[in-house]
DNA sequence: ACTACATATGAGCAGATGTTCATGTATCTT
DNA sequence: AAGATACATGAACATCTGCTCATATGTAGT
């Protein structure tokens, strides 16, 4: 019985090379850097942000015409302009009842442009 | 009652802009590019697998250390592993018992930097 | 052949996500 | 002031995600 257990009492720590993984966590990214890119990738990471994003980076647009463009309820649009404000991807500005979206930085645009171009080339 | 109703029975297409709406339609991405690149930003779009793809990056690795270096369970690594073979990020060989993971190309791990670096500038 | 080891995978579950529907808020028109 | 318009938001819902736990698969050593 002891001896049937003994792969969970000894712990899962048997293969691990100790010197590359000590190596390794020097140059492991912080975590919480780490959280915030992936949360930034994860904002990118949804086709309907995806067109919207690619559309405001050629022009800003008020709510209705992104809408109209890719074809979604105006709800939907707002949650998700609602998303990408929180992430500081886009920017608005008001004139009257309208919002006008637009794209916040180069950045941004880049990063969306390097997907683009990984999946055209795959 | 028919006025009362106008606002839903008109239709939401009122505040539109037909001719700019046109032109960003056809500046609109295709629904399938934009599907692949929202597929691959969501992969990047958790922690765990932004350091596992971090690490990589710099060096090939065994599934243990993996785990050893982000500290998490080799089940739930090798699960991660998966996707990121579902997705191409990652190649891997088997040496006996050991399965190695390096990244699959430079264009993941540039793609990776930008947004590490977007976040660190925000 | 038997046991230990390294990794992969299926089931199950709690939490997150994205849409719709209904409604709220602010602005413009009359 | 009243209604219409443009947008925002809360609730509800179905679906998806990422983990754990248990177990399966494949390899090596004895």
């Amino acid at each position: 019985m002891a001896t049937k257990k003994k792969t969970r009492e000894t712990c899962e720590v048997l293969c691990e090379h100790p010197a590359t993984v000590r190596l390794a966590k020097k140059e492991l990214i912080p975590a919480r850097q780490a959280q915030q890119a992936a949360e930034l990738f994860k904002v990118l990471g949804d086709a309907t942000r995806v067109k919207m994003l690619q559309i405001l980076a050629k022009k800003e647009l008020c709510v209705c015409d992104i809408a109209a463009v890719i074809e979604m309820s105006q709800s939907a649009v707002s949650h998700q302009l609602r998303v990408l404000r929180g992430a500081r991807l886009v920017k608005y500005r008001r004139d009257g009842k309208m919002a006008w979206y637009s794209i916040n930085d180069n950045h941004v645009a880049a990063l969306l442009r390097q997907g683009v171009v990984h999946v055209r080339h795959k």
